[in-house]
DNA sequence: AATAGGAGCGTAAACGTTTACAGACATTGA
DNA sequence: TCAATGTCTGTAAACGTTTACGCTCCTATT
């Protein structure tokens, strides 16, 4: 069909080692060979087959990217993030979504060691590492974004989610507010275990003790954060502020709140975690903590290379700070 | 480092040849050996290459999908519904972001044809084809998703924007509206221009003449319909409702008219294009033209399978009818 | 004039699979 | 008993590259 090396070799009058040498410019080939092959390559249409390279060199310059929910905004600029990066260093990126589900990260991951990509980006959709963990052990590259794991073949890029989480409830605190209601997101996954963990930090240092009955888990999503708002809201001491797991679930709480009735941030402030773009909507302005996730998304990829390059071992952990950022919801 | 198809071969006392037809179901190969190949494999952990694998049979069960924006709410829609189809059927997808680039476009499609990718799902950045049919007519398998190409190996499958954009100033129109304006996206992309053609198309039918001064391009992103918007609501003769191109843009156009201090409805009604979960917040209600966007994304990735197994020329285009969901802007 | 060195190129092996073809052996039917 | 058939397996080629090794000239050095 198209073209091959040897095609060009055979129109050249050369072997296809040297059309192959020519090709990737390699020194020990006349100039004017390598003109003609340049030449012959361009006028037949010549495309090189990365399979087959890949093959040889095991190398595919193919990484996969493998997020829980590629419906959340946080997760697109991640991945654009890492796209740019990627595609300036002639990569490709495989994009999986995992939906929060274990198995379905763990598939993924199957499916692409065996396509031979050249490292891993995953912002893991569980505390489930064992098959995360096996897949470094056998010699693959990653990195994580929001969460952490110990292993010389990998880095893990993070915000500091416990800091993050406090500093939103300490400015809730700041406020005045005394019942502070955590609506989470999917259990057992760092990020809400984390969150949750500063929600409890900030908490304790004022002296105010837990309030389980104010304590909520959701998915993440918005319709979470509504469903699970309602209840609280209906709590005979309904909290008068909400830090939500993340923005999406902000939004969720949002939506409760008014569909009871009260006002925000009078009789309920709310803070949430991302600040994804629509944090921003003059409508919506919510309070949030900002992580810089196209830097983030980047980073990633860059960190990837530079583990394959010099491949030392790595296992640096990349911890970013995490800002408030005050709008109108509290 | 990984075990290959000779290593088990040399194990298992049969040749490579049997263990590969062992490993693929063929029939004619003993139920013993079978079972102590398929044994062998998972003890050793085996892992078939699918890079080998694919330089013989060439397949790669691998996608393309090119996207405009994966920051824009609407992709990752379709994204998700696109990947959910592939990985049910053990295919994986590569991601490609253009940022509305022609030129990145091109840089993409040419990377994924070396990777020799089964197919590609493209929503096109502009209305430069020749790139797209270039590698159509070089035997590649495409499916185009809103903007519409006639080649035997490609299918379209486009929301009717016409009709759509229609019915959202048809809709503007029955509420009174007559100096209604438009804030396009991106010049020269046929989701742009048929929108466009709509709205000029529902003014027509109602006997009402253009307003040049009316009719703005933005970038189908916020910001581009933020500041668009307020140069039109400056005019003298300011319209009294906005169609916008898409809701990333009416995002910005109800920023504008808020900023302006303006009332939404009463001062300007706003109608949306895509229906993107953000469109329904309470806090935004947007009226919009909803598109089917995680269904697209699955019918993309079954129609692109469908081509490849019989393939037959395709050159099918699929019109799916745009829903007017009306909401508090308008 | 002889030799060393280098430039340019070809040969062949390798990467890990799939698969056409052929061979070995057992089984069946006459 | 022999041929014919069928079942299972091995051999080898192929997919499109890269690259180690070696060969042939040519040039420069002594």
């Amino acid at each position: 069909m198209s073209p091959t090396i040897k095609d060009i070799a055979l129109r050249a009058g050369v072997s296809y080692a040297t059309v192959s040498r020519a090709l990737n410019n390699h020194p020990e080939v006349s100039k004017a060979t390598r003109e003609k092959v340049l030449h012959l390559a361009k006028e037949m249409g010549y495309r090189p087959n990365a399979i087959a390279r890949g093959l040889v060199t095991k190398e595919t310059r193919t990484i996969g990217l493998v997020l829980p929910d590629i419906t959340n905004p946080f997760f697109p600029e991640v991945a654009r993030g890492v796209e740019e990066a990627a595609s300036e260093s002639g990569y490709s990126v495989f994009l999986c979504n995992t939906d929060w589900s274990s198995e379905r990260e763990e598939e993924h991951l199957h499916a692409l060691m065996q396509k031979q990509v050249d490292g891993f980006i995953v912002a893991p959709s569980s505390d489930q590492l064992t098959h995360l963990l096996k897949i470094l052990d056998a010699g693959c590259k990653a990195v994580f974004i929001s969460g952490v794991i110990s292993h010389p073949n990998s880095v893990s890029i993070i915000i500091d989610n416990v800091r993050g989480a406090q500093m939103a409830v300490e400015h809730l605190l700041k406020k005045g507010h005394r019942q502070i209601g955590f609506v989470g997101g999917v259990q057992d996954v760092a990020t809400n275990n984390e969150r949750f963990l500063g929600y409890r930090k900030a908490l304790e240092s004022w002296g105010i003790g837990l309030e389980w009955d104010c304590i909520r888990k959701g998915d993440f999503r918005r319709e979470g954060g509504l469903a699970v708002t309602k209840e609280l809201l209906r709590l005979e001491e309904r909290p008068t502020a909400i830090f939500a797991a993340n923005d999406l679930t902000a939004l969720g709480v949002l939506q409760a709140v008014k569909e009871e009735g009260l006002a925000i941030p009078q009789d309920v402030a709310v803070v949430g975690f991302d600040d994804i773009q629509f944090a921003s909507l003059p409508e919506i302005e919510l309070t949030t903590i900002a992580q810089p996730k196209f830097q983030m998304g980047r980073l990633a990829f860059q960190k990837l290379l530079q583990m394959n390059k010099e491949d030392g071992p790595a296992k640096e952990r990349i911890i970013l700070r995490p800002k408030l950022v005050v709008r109108k919801t509290s």
